[in-house]
DNA sequence: AGCACGCCGACT
DNA sequence: GTCGGCGTGCTC
């Protein structure tokens, strides 16, 4: 695959014609050729990577010109480009990267492209808009709301919108005001250049152990070329501070150079965004899915011209078109977050240590709680570690201990046990702030009728629905169903005998605010906070002490640090555990020791409780004495065992359909057509764990095979050999995360 | 992804 | 007798 000249020369000195291959951002596995003569292309082979707008059946689509490849079709199907798009050329690492996670997911080739290219309108050139300035002559009639715009106005040019924000008044005023000559009209680029980071700014202060590290990274990106390199260090040790420094160090190795720093999801990156200000002068560019259109045209745009420096995003971002990308930082490595489960799946971790080491620059990891994988790849010399052995936080690390409910059981219908009570109780003498975590959205988990015993589900679905008391609803997490809570059981018609079942944050606050009427008690759930706006108040509140418990799902698991709070409760500890999926342990491991790393503070450490039914779980010990690394050999022995990765590979194959009798005689002829292979073993198939989902039932097979098996090659060989229909779907899932 | 082509039910 | 449902297949 040659990616750095035309292409079609060859052609062309041999006379046939001047032919381009073109990849469009549709689901197709491949490539289009087309002629480069005639239109506005004037003959000449646009370069691999160009924007293109072709013919594509009947309309045009804007596709980039692919390294040719394949069979050459007959000169006369072809037909000519309409036209070469003015954007920068996607970069030849790029190109490289997108075919190799296309081959690598098994997703076609096209659906790669599309998530490069899903900013839709940033293609129609460089659009200007309408700005205005102050400073012209003043208008002959002043009216008070005239005088709010002039006053408003000034040297830097501000759209009308701005304007007219700003000064509370309709955007004629503004309009009016330039057409009398007050204001004048310039053209400014829709898409503003990003500050450039400061490079000679200095970080914090660093501590020996994090300069350290520092300077070992330094010395790693400093030598040039590929290497994974893992930061591992409890929170608060300044892992952050750590991998600023090998940012700035990349940054200034190459005056074009790129860096993206990945973060597992948005509620992360706003307050991130602030500390990367802080740190080099200047905001990075972000991107997340809750970007307005302008603002992700812009950091795109911006990013490919090479213009956007430092980059910060969840994990799309990583498929933004880098026209230099030299080093990129997963943030909070461990999280399942990085796995994208709809359209493409892929693992985004995953995919920036594989692009690293095609392009040759380094990707560095960092967590607090590694994943599994990346302390193999450690063990095994395959990545470097760099340790983080803070004594300032250990100091901080709580005192972890765990509540037997079989022994200290809650009353009936009640969730905290006496000991967990006693300690809150404690806390709220001593003006201390208590967090209970309870992984579980909404008041009960599941609903059942209490005569019949009937249980709500969602229609279509094996899935419980929630009952959420704050709106009075049924809800379903699965699939977003919802409805409001029927007075009479939908299957005897008994009336108020649907009773819910088990606890959820909603209902631990119920109980909470029972037993501490006084307090100031406040539920975090993506319930209850709907936005970053919502997030912030009351982050802002626990901050201030405002809050003395704070009943939380998932979302207070990382991010804020929480100065006055000392005691964690873990509502239910085993919860992670149940359904077994070969990562449920390590799981539950990160998340309750992110959780519990909440409690305390330097100068005195906080203490966590977890109540649990099975005290003698692997998991919960190894948190309560703290011994992540025996936990960890313990975890890897396991998997090493079983065969399962990061010891040998694994994928799903995941059969769909409405019609029950067809899927499952499709998942039967599928298992028998599979190819036999030495160390290939097939486990099923069987009805997934939640079979129905939205009418639609599904099977699964696991595909399990040692490291040294080309599992691609086997799984494409094995769906060759399968018709496939529109009645069953079929699809594919490398190292898969999700087991429902 | 679109969009057209192609075979079986409710309308003028 | 047609209009139209969306299943299947193609796009250089």
């Amino acid at each position: 695959m040659n990616i750095s000249e035309p292409i079609g020369d060859e052609a062309a000195e041999t006379g046939a014609v001047n032919s381009v291959s073109v990849l469009f951002p549709l689901p197709l596995p491949k490539a289009y050729d087309y002629i480069c003569t005639g239109g506005e292309t004037g003959g000449e082979a646009p370069l691999v990577g160009s924007f293109v707008l072709a013919p594509f059946g009947p309309r045009e689509v804007v596709g980039v010109v692919w390294p040719s490849g394949g069979d050459p079709i007959e000169p006369e199907k072809l037909k000519p480009l309409v036209r070469v798009i003015d954007a920068p050329p996607l970069a030849g690492e790029l190109i490289d990267f997108i075919a190799w996670a296309s081959a690598y997911t098994m997703f076609p080739l096209g659906s790669i492209l599309r998530m490069v290219m899903r900013v839709a309108d940033a293609f129609e050139g460089p659009r200007m808009q309408t700005a205005f300035v102050g400073g012209g002559e003043a208008p002959a009639r002043l009216t008070p709301q005239r005088k709010a715009v002039l006053d408003i106005a000034c040297e830097t040019p501000m759209t009308a919108a701005e304007l007219s924000a700003a000064a509370g008044v309709s955007d004629g005023v503004v309009r009016g005001l330039a057409d009398a000559g007050a204001l004048t009209r310039v053209d400014v680029d829709p898409d503003p250049p990003f500050d450039p980071p400061d490079l000679h700014r200095s970080g914090h202060d660093l501590s020996d152990d994090q300069q350290f590290a520092a300077d070992e990274i330094k010395t790693i990106i400093a030598s040039g070329g590929h290497k994974a390199i893992l930061i591992d260090g409890v929170t608060g040790s300044g892992k952050t501070e750590v991998y600023f420094e090998a940012a700035a160090e990349a940054l200034r190795r190459d005056d074009n150079a790129q860096v993206l720093i990945l973060l597992p999801e948005i509620a992360l990156t706003l307050p991130f965004l602030t500390r990367v200000e802080e740190r080099f002068g200047a905001a990075p560019a972000p991107w997340h899915s809750e970007l307005t259109a302008a603002q992700r045209r812009r950091t795109w745009r911006r990013v490919a011209e090479g213009q956007a420096r430092l980059v910060v995003g969840a994990r799309s971002a990583l498929f933004l078109p880098f026209a230099n990308l030299k080093l990129i930082i997963v943030d909070e490595e461990h999280d399942n977050a990085y796995k994208q489960e709809d359209g493409v799946i892929y693992h985004a971790r995953d995919l920036s240590v594989a692009r690293g080491a095609r392009a040759g620059f380094p990707v560095i990891l960092a967590s607090a709680t590694p994943s599994l994988e990346s302390v193999v790849n450690v063990d095994e010399g395959r990545y470097d570690a760099v340790g983080l052995p803070s004594r300032f936080a250990e100091a901080a690390m709580p005192e972890i201990s765990l509540i037997d409910m079989r022994e200290d059981a809650p009353e009936a219908g009640r969730w905290l046990s006496p000991r967990l009570v006693s300690a809150i109780n404690d806390n709220i003498s001593a003006h201390e702030q208590s967090l209970l975590f309870l992984n579980r959205r909404g008041y009960a988990p599941m609903t059942i009728c209490r005569r019949c015993g009937h249980k709500m589900t969602a229609p279509g679905s094996d899935t419980m629905l929630v009952e959420h008391r704050f709106e009075n609803r049924l809800v379903c997490h699965h699939t977003g169903f919802s409805m409001p809570k029927p007075p009479a059981c939908p299957e005897c018609n008994a009336v108020d005998a649907l009773t819910p079942c088990g606890p959820g944050v909603e209902r631990v606050a119920e109980e909470a605010k029972e037993r501490w009427p006084a307090a100031n008690i406040a539920v975090l759930s993506s319930d209850t906070v709907t936005g970053p706006r919502a997030m912030r108040e009351v982050l802002d509140a626990m901050r201030d002490g405002a809050i003395d418990i704070l009943i939380a799902t998932q979302v207070a698991a990382k991010g804020h640090h929480f100065p006055n709070l000392t005691l964690v409760g873990v509502v239910d500890a085993d919860l992670g555990l149940a359904g077994g999926d070969l990562r449920a342990g390590e799981r539950t491991y990160q998340l309750l020791s992110q959780v519990t790393g909440r409690a305390g503070r330097a100068e005195k450490p906080g203490r966590a409780l977890l109540q649990t039914y099975q005290p003698q779980a692997a998991v919960l010990k190894a948190l309560a004495t703290g011994d992540r690394d025996a936990f960890l050999a313990a975890e890897a022995e396991g998997r090493r065992s079983l065969g399962y990765p990061p010891y040998g590979r694994l994928a799903s194959v995941t059969l769909r359909s409405r019609d029950e009798a067809a899927l499952e005689k499709s998942a039967r002829a599928m298992r028998a057509a599979a190819p036999l292979a030495d160390d290939v073993e097939i486990l099923g198939p069987a009805r997934t764990p939640i079979y129905r989902l939205r009418g639609v039932a599904r099977q699964r097979m696991l595909v399990k095979a040692g490291r040294n098996i080309h599992l691609q090659a086997y799984l494409s060989d094995w769906l060759e050999r399968v018709k496939k229909t529109s009645v069953v779907r079929i699809s594919v899932d490398i190292n898969p995360y999700n087991f429902l």
